[in-house]
DNA sequence: TCCTTGATAGTCCAGAGTAGACGGTTAAAC
DNA sequence: GTTTAACCGTCTACTCTGGACTATCAAGGA
């Protein structure tokens, strides 16, 4: 509740994984960051460490800390880190995409399309498998939002196979 | 030709620029970047500045510095460097891509999602728009990777309209 | 001729994010 | 009990970001 720090998509994925799950040690972020949304935005494992290190001194987490073994900190969601989701939440956001592809970063500066297609298209295959995988595993309970964030997974990665594909021709 | 220094993507950003334009200064490099590069991976102009010098100091890059005025410094790519660039080019990569939407992320975390598609749907029709006008405006000269960047370009803003859409009815 | 204005061009810095090495802790199996 | 593997956390060097700030130059008007 001291010094004010600006709020990065980083913090709001911090915020909003906390707001879900109660308590949690950053640990446990990593896991929950590793079983889904790591795919819609990448984030580093440090930053799991770090990040709610930095909301908790702004006021935005409560922490406790473990006494003994491994001393795991536990954090939780203030009121004023509801609050500062709530409104980001309540934004709308004109912003674009930003897309960093290092295959099509290649494919412009003057790369083989044809090898570079026949490195991605599998990758790619493979992680549609995935996301359908994962629909299917989905039951009622699933937020609407994670679901149909991975629709638009679903969606972009059968772009990719579709131009890829074409390409290894 | 001193110390060795890790390549990244901005690295490589400006060795195909350079090698591209022959020789330039951070300044026209920022252009080019604004004029297209930069939907498929924003740079910081800032990094146009700062990483030719690294590129340089490591052997990379040759600079010319004006004498008077605006002491414009220029570039030009090495023998050195232009055998980072090619080996670079010619090892396909199958890293995938990173995808990083702020709707998307809000999406995900449970904002209303026909707000989102109203203020999503705009933007990525203006894109897509804009890519299509690029496309027509390509004449015979214009590099293959770069005709086929454009082409996933579109493929891509025509499924963020498809999604968005949806959402917003 | 000098002045204003706006486009052109470059520098700087604090702080956020990345990559990955490294080191401790714990439970289970042998 | 000791080994082993999984679990968990910290650290550091470096890259990147956002944006403020300053300087240079060309053109047109007074």
């Amino acid at each position: 509740m001291s010094s004010e720090i600006r709020l990065t998509p980083t913090s709001f994925i911090v915020l909003g994984l906390l707001e879900a799950a109660g308590e949690a040690t950053p640990y446990e972020l990593k896991q929950v960051v590793a079983a889904g949304l790591g795919d819609f935005w990448s984030i580093q494992h440090a930053q799991l460490y770090s990040e709610p290190e930095r909301l908790a001194k702004a006021g935005y987490l409560s922490e406790r800390r473990e006494e003994g073994g491994r001393r795991r900190r536990h954090y939780g969601v203030t009121a004023a880190g509801r609050k500062a989701l709530r409104s980001w939440l309540e934004e709308p956001t004109a912003e674009l995409t930003e897309l960093r592809d290092p295959g099509l970063l290649k494919l412009f500066f003057g790369a083989d399309p044809k090898s570079l297609a026949e490195a991605q298209v599998p990758v790619h295959r493979r992680k549609l498998a995935e996301y359908e995988e994962l629909q299917t595993g989905m039951g009622a309970a699933t937020p609407a939002g994670v679901r149909l964030s991975l629709v638009s997974g679903v969606g972009h990665e059968r772009e990719w196979v579709r131009f890829w594909s074409k390409l290894a021709e």
